[in-house]
DNA sequence: TAAAATACCGACTACTTGGTTTGTTGTTTT
DNA sequence: AAAACAACAAACCAAGTAGTCGGTATTTTA
């Protein structure tokens, strides 16, 4: 077993450098060759772990890119308390920390849809699964929502779902440009405006 | 002044076969090769007319795309009616179109700013300011709707335009994926919500 | 300790791409 | 009629790029 924790060593730099230059210069426009210069390693070692840069960025996909997104967007959903206040909370860490950290990984996600899209059927499989698992999760958490108190009985939960990913994946896309701090914070008003419309209105 | 126009004929044909290619498979997976030779002309040709393909993309964008932003995202939500129904039904007929015809502009411009983005600053420039200008137009439409009585006053014009423009994006980025038409249903119905939402509230 | 598997090196191939250059043809201009 | 020019054709070049392959050092195993 320890054999293969020097290959796993290896394989798991050669992953996060692939998807910080991947996300950077995009898939396309990164060469293997730059990665491996990065981490002073030379092509055979590459073709001697992954068989082609396709397959390489798969694995980094589901090792890299899909565990993020659960940890960023579907982990800190779960619980009782109100699933609005949960998902706006959530949704303004992923932003704040995107203004940061410029290799985020829920943007990552919506880089990549676009430069796969209509392109690798192979690829786009793996970014539309894990997409669809944080709005399966935002369902359940808003159904569940529904059923505690905190959701207006009439929402159609799904509509919601991909009403929120939507705005999410445009704001991360409109916030690359210039003025991150002050988008979100528009952003995060009109989210949270919209969600108190969809809230359980209490009989005054 | 008539030869000119034969300069000007083929260059359009260039730009608009380059668009759809550039649209297909993005910019840097579409070589100018693949673009002649759907013309059935030679470097030759394109390099007379364009000096370099950077340039010939941003000729596109300044010749093709603003248009097309234009009359399909402002042109249609000018006039003195309720603003929040006229960026409504623009915005469902441009998900429409979307629908029925790959080749579409608005998300072509989501398509581009994320490939360009933190690659190509002269080509982003382009983009954004085409952003603006759907932005800036929104946001005096709305303030007009204030004024004639069909916004709340209390809203705040320019997050709600930049949260219309976000949601766009995004499920733009989502539609071109699967079912579209379900999808389109669904973002109707939340946007339509959200509007009912910021629109004049009046008293009973 | 010899054999065998693992992990890696780096030169090489086959091919693509943006861009250059030189040449050709038809049309204006002088 | 000659020079000039617009509008292309096509061969060519240099710089990449994904992937291959024979070889090698280092562990593991028998």
């Amino acid at each position: 077993m320890e054999k293969n924790l020097k290959r796993m060593a290896t394989m798991h730099r050669m992953q996060t450098t692939g998807l910080a230059l991947f996300y950077k210069n995009g898939f396309y426009k990164t060469s293997i060759d730059d990665i491996l210069k990065e981490l002073d390693l030379s092509k055979g070692a590459f073709y001697y772990h992954f068989k082609s840069k396709e397959d390489f960025f798969i694995s980094i996909l589901e090792n890299l890119v899909v565990r993020k997104v659960y940890s960023m967007l579907i982990e800190p959903i779960e619980g009782h308390d109100n699933p609005l206040d949960l998902i706006s909370k959530c949704i303004e860490d992923a932003l704040q920390t995107a203004e940061h950290n410029q290799n985020d990984y829920g943007f990552l996600l919506n880089n990549f849809l676009n430069e796969f899209n209509g392109r690798n059927p192979e690829i786009m499989k793996y970014l539309n699964d894990t997409l669809k698992i944080w709005e399966v999760n935002l369902v359940s958490s808003l159904k569940k929502g529904k059923f505690n108190g905190y959701v207006d009985r009439h929402v159609d939960c799904e509509g919601v779902a991909s009403y929120i990913i939507s705005s999410f994946l445009g704001v991360r896309t409109l916030m690359v440009e210039g003025s991150a701090t002050a988008l979100r914070y528009r952003y995060m008003q009109q989210l949270r405006f919209y969600f108190r419309a969809i809230a359980h209105k209490q009989v005054a």
